[in-house]
DNA sequence: CTTGACCTTAGAGTCAACTCTAAGCTTATA
DNA sequence: TATAAGCTTAGAGTTGACTCTAAGGTCAAG
């Protein structure tokens, strides 16, 4: 059975955020001393791993929530249900690609065709892109 | 001349989003009313074009604050200056395209390895891959 | 028995970039 | 002249994931 400290110091995660997702229901410590103190027992230090991976490869709090809900009763669930939460991640995590490899492309742009040096900016060609906004028929569409 | 909703109408700003630019000194109305309405002249339009379009390369408004300085004085600024300031941007999407083709390997490999069918998750290969946090040895660290 | 480290809670603060609300003027139209 | 549309301000709310604070209870060591 872990303290808080303990299971912060070998999870890697604060006391702080460990009682933050226990807010959430995301975790729990199936036991508490009198005095009211968490205690952490091998499952729930399995489950702290579990969120902790899933929050890694990039899920969000809420897909974690459906994650563990599947986790506690995997026979309730299909298979199909974890893909469609990681094919709904994926995608956007491709579109924040996407939109970011546009961004990229703009600043190489950018950078390419300044000069860069100790001169002062009255004809810096990045500022002059930025004044006639055309930077826009290079690379397209940065929107949210 | 233009009224507040006239320059929201052409730059397709809210008229909330152009008042809050100005708290944060982004751009200002040179003229106002009587009754204190906005006016915006040409230059006070070009200003807010610019910001527009360092907006949607992926500056941040403190970045387009720093940019907006150098553009009212380009005589007591280097192109140095501009270079750094994009180069800097460029280095931190570069950081979070990479941090995001993790998270994208990852899930791929997750989505390869389930059947996505309709059968229970007892056996799902996700799950299980979730919980033993071994994803990591395939597609590391998508910290943050 | 005191010191200091650790624990508890509710709730506030942080960041970025908006987004919206309320309460009250102003202006244009019918 | 009345109504509606549009403008003003200060300030609060939103989102997500923490992060921290205050005020106080607990526990082990010397």
């Amino acid at each position: 059975m872990l303290k808080i400290s303990e299971l912060s110091a070998q999870s890697g995660l604060s006391a702080h955020t460990l009682r933050f997702y226990e807010k959430h229901g995301l975790i729990n410590a199936s036991t508490r001393s009198e005095a009211g103190y968490r205690f952490y027992n091998e499952a729930d230090v399995r489950r702290v791993e579990f969120v902790k991976t899933a929050r890694n490869i990039g899920f969000s709090l809420d897909d974690i929530a459906q994650l563990l809900s599947i986790r506690v009763d995997k026979k309730s669930h299909s298979c199909q249900e974890v893909t469609d939460l990681t094919q709904h991640k994926l995608n956007e995590v491709n579109a924040k690609i996407e939109e970011l490899q546009s961004m990229q492309q703009t600043l190489e742009i950018l950078l390419d065709s300044c000069c860069g040096g100790p001169e002062n900016a009255t004809h810096c060609s990045i500022m002059e892109a930025l004044d006639e906004g055309d930077i826009r028929d290079k690379a397209r569409s940065n929107k949210k």
